[in-house]
DNA sequence: AAAAACACGTGAGCC
DNA sequence: TGGCTCACGTGTTTT
């Protein structure tokens, strides 16, 4: 693209200056209504006009190639592709990263401040019978696991896979469980008995942890933390 | 937007109809070069040509919006949004995302096979005179976090933080340390024995889980895992 | 009134 | 040659 202004603007439009138009459901072509009606208004305001149109409408396009080019730069084997693939391309990665981002920030959230269990019947995907996907925010509890584990045993589940966040002596887990029977779980209101039991499970092994660690507190001041723990407050 | 396609064809080009250009350089109408010099090619080829190349760029203008639309779809608050600020929202949330994915999956892989101690000097940030980044793949022990909390108590380090993640009875885990005494941090032989004193813990750590996992193993042939536990095997 | 945003048809250039 | 993508200027609509 090597065009002077000059070139362009002399190039462009040439094929309406037949005064025809393409009449599409006809197909062919019919005489264009001459608008040569302007006569009030005067042709340098016209002129002027259209000038500052066409740069406007310019201005707009260099915005959005622009944009378009940094794009490009963001999203890799996209030079010298078309615009559609391009921007097919983009909302592919950006389907993909927010599908991740997802997945990352659903289950390995900083954990937050108040005490959280939730319990959720996970569609059966990837051919498992039935997949349970458990939430569990608190204080951090070393050996949590352990426990919960055991507590899924008396249930006859298993801890499938396990996600853990700590930050600041606060932890976040989500577990995925799946039932070791053959159940019946196509009756809802049987998944939904198992969901309630796995939820009170969870809080049981709470609460547990919580006593144990008022009688610990009580007795020995101690406060359960990775920030500040036991030998670690003789120093600094 | 209301329009037929036979009334927007019937609107477009009425300003060409003049047979006049806008000369920018010059600031003036100049007339156009009518290029009815068209003598050889048939009227019905020119206008079937005309046609399909009309046709075909709504078909790829359709495309895009098309592309455009979904975008608008995939990013929040962007309905209404003008076509250049919308793209700029998409770069924006491009962005955004790459940071936090990049984040995510440097700290939280997924477990690998083999095991893996690595520690390595964290560039002091946010004020913190000196961290420590160790990062610990290995199967999964119930307690293990806890067990070198009091390995680096004896060296006189906290950890700040940790992430953890579990998969099919592997862990890794990704800790931040710091240091709770004072000391000559600027000396890079000082920190490299520090790093040692650090590697060498979770060494020994995990050395003794191993012994630990073996007495176990022989006495009671029990496995150590959130897939088969212990009780669990009486199912399935 | 005036500027912005959009869809349109068209000429140029590139396989 | 045809099929395509792109930038252009323009008419229309919206703000």
């Amino acid at each position: 693209m090597t065009n002077t202004l000059t070139e362009t603007l002399m190039n462009s439009g040439y094929g309406s200056s037949f005064s025809l138009v393409l009449d599409r459901q006809r197909g062919e072509l019919v005489e264009a209504p001459v608008k040569l009606e302007r006569k009030g208004v005067s042709t340098e305001r016209t002129i002027d006009a259209l000038k500052s149109h066409s740069e406007a409408e310019r201005r707009r396009r260099a915005r959005i190639t622009a944009h378009l080019d940094t794009l490009r730069s963001l999203i890799p084997a996209t030079t010298k592709m078309d615009k559609a693939s391009l921007l097919g391309e983009v909302i592919r990665h950006l389907k993909e990263l927010k599908k991740n981002a997802g997945q990352a920030c659903e289950g390995l959230m900083i954990p937050k401040d108040n005490d959280e269990i939730s319990v959720e019947e996970q569609g059966g995907l990837n051919g498992f019978p039935y997949l349970i996907r458990a939430s569990l925010c608190c204080e951090y509890k070393p050996g949590l696991l352990s426990d919960i584990r055991q507590a899924l045993d008396a249930l006859h589940l298993m801890i499938m896979s396990a996600d853990i966040a700590t930050l600041e002596g606060r932890m976040k887990n989500v577990f995925v469980i799946i039932s070791c029977k053959e159940q019946n779980f196509e009756d809802a209101a049987c998944r939904q008995v198992l969901t309630g039991l796995v939820h009170q499970a969870l809080r049981s092994v709470l609460n547990r942890f919580s006593v144990l660690q008022d009688i610990l507190g009580t007795r020995k001041r101690r406060r359960v933390s990775i920030f500040s723990s036991s030998s670690s407050e003789d120093f600094l």
